[in-house]
DNA sequence: CATGAATGAGCCTTCATTCAT
DNA sequence: GATGAATGAAGGCTCATTCAT
């Protein structure tokens, strides 16, 4: 026995709870410092733990950073989705994606500053469920029935979803950096919007 | 410093070639690895030169990722610069700025990521000569002057300078996977006409 | 910091243990090589561990050099103290401080010697929770006091502190070469009372 | 061929100059910064020549350092030692050695700190053409004739060398410090000659 | 004679990882 | 479950030395 990843079906109540601090922890530390920076002993000392912990709730550092992933997958589909689910239009759907992303950013300031951290600094997700391109796969569905509907103007979804996140990337640094978070969602939404709108000048 | 960096008034030619030397292979390696993969080892493998090279023409890491960034602004505004100049009207100059901005990418597809690496990674210029705030304040010039000539829609220059840089970071990352680039200018222009210009429902 | 050197209210044993272990070995092998040829490996290797180690139980080499520095005042103070306590008049005490002095060399001789290196070397403590000046000051105090009992003659304690700091070096090297320590002591004493004392050929 | 350093045996006039001029830049550097911390390139910047001339004149760094050291023995016995030939008696000729050390510490004060500080670096000459050893039987042999006279007290020579070697290296420091010379001359000279003298209760 | 260029070794530091308790 | 201890690799930097020109 290589002496003892946990790796349970059913993990035990204090170690979720451990392991849910040790991610937080981990979020804030890359929030502030980016993910290079972040080492395994300083996110210990942010969560008031011994640095052995981590290894021993995650193998890795890779395991680490897939579990911030994952939390921040978590959050922002639960702070984001409700509002897209409700939706009656496409359009509403795009309305309510964009501003629930904002809302989240301003809600969680380090959430999604620390997942583009994570991604920014190469890390590549191992236990990848899916979640991110779920999240994609959502947003391009939007578009689709969208442009179906003939709400949106025809285009390449691929690429106006990459739009899309990187017009909200701004958010995420601007609520950082103080900027209104009503004005910000205000000039992102309208944005989106023109963006994929068949509006002609 | 002794073995410090050079600093003459008339750079050697031997001089001059091997910083640029240096400086292309740092462009490459970051645009591959990142900017915090991208050791010094690294770099110097990839030149071809041995490790001690590096610290002989720049005094230090941080010098030779300024000189990165240098390069990289040279380069971008020699080639989006002119269009922009010889635009006749505001709205002209934000499509050369955007197109010139998305051909830069495509003909050298590494320097743009690599500067957003290099900014990513938390790097501070030291020696900015203000080419990054020079830049920006042409990009917000262009979009007060539009304003001003009703062209653009009333808007927050600053969140827009942001919006159409994040934009253009789509092409960045699309370049270097491959996307087609006339597509992809397409798309990106479409998108930051709309995003700027006057609502037409 | 995050592997940083620790920083308990009380230092478990082993950590006092190791401390004192990579102290001593830093102790001999300054006093063997000097202040700036005994690198942190080499001490490492002396002590028989790996190099981490010693950035483990100190941030940084400064700190291993001023624990050095507080163990060798502190076995210093302790075996030249007590003499020096006990005197009954300044000159005693001088004789006391000389001879414990010698006798400390004599006792430990790589303390001294590593000591002297280490400032040679340029070395500013920082922890420096004012040994070496109360020290300084004891001396000066016994030359005050013996002038002013009329024991000594009237002189600049601060340069006679020199002088007797200096003329101790000696004894320092020539243990170290081997030289008869009664001899010393005695050649030593000799010389240090004649300098503070009144008589007149 | 492996190439060049000189080593002719009538040095050709400019290289003796460079020499010199190198010389004496790396007596400044070392006084300065210390023998360890002035690296070939710092003494190549004072002495404003490039760096390759430090190889090209001497072999290697030890050789430089010798050279160091040949020059302040010779300025040293330059000017000192017309003071102690002329002495009528041996006490005459221990006080002109020592008010001349002090003088020459004080015309040249970066002379002899240089000279201590590259002993203190541990380094070990290789040309050692006998000077140090000469020096020191010099002053050992004024000792020994001073006895034999009845003119100092009977004494370990040796010693007693060394010890008044150390209370000059008093007045290196304080010179170097800024304390005012002729004060230090006296107290400097009153320690060694009733060190060296006959007590007299 | 002199220079700039280049090299490679060595140093200090940081850090992810492993392990015994 | 958790901790402190230890390791070894890698990185950036300085520097003495060598060499072609």
């Amino acid at each position: 026995m290589p002496s003892a990843r946990v790796e349970r079906d059913t993990p035990t109540f204090i170690q979720s709870a451990r392991r849910t601090q040790l991610v937080v922890a981990a979020i804030d530390t890359i929030a502030e410092l980016g993910a290079e920076r972040a080492s395994l002993g300083k996110v210990a000392e942010r969560a008031g733990v011994s640095r052995g912990v981590i290894g021993y709730h995650f193998g890795s550092r890779d395991e680490l950073l897939d579990a911030v992933i994952a939390e921040v997958y978590a959050v922002g589909a639960r702070e984001v989705g409700t509002g897209v689910v409700g939706a009656a239009t496409p359009r509403d759907a795009l309305s309510a994606f964009v501003s629930g992303s904002v809302a989240f950013y301003t809600k969680y300031p380090q959430h999604m500053q620390s997942l583009t951290a994570v991604f920014a600094s190469g890390h590549q997700p191992r236990n990848d469920r899916g979640e991110h391109a779920a999240e994609l796969l959502e947003l391009d569905s939007i578009l689709r029935r969208g442009i179906e509907a003939g709400q949106f103007r025809s285009m390449d979804t691929e690429i106006m979803c990459a739009i899309i996140r990187s017009i909200l990337d701004v958010a995420v640094k601007k609520v950082a950096a103080g900027v209104d978070s009503e004005l910000l969602a205000e000039e992102i939404l309208h944005s989106v919007l023109a963006a994929t709108g068949k509006a002609d000048p």
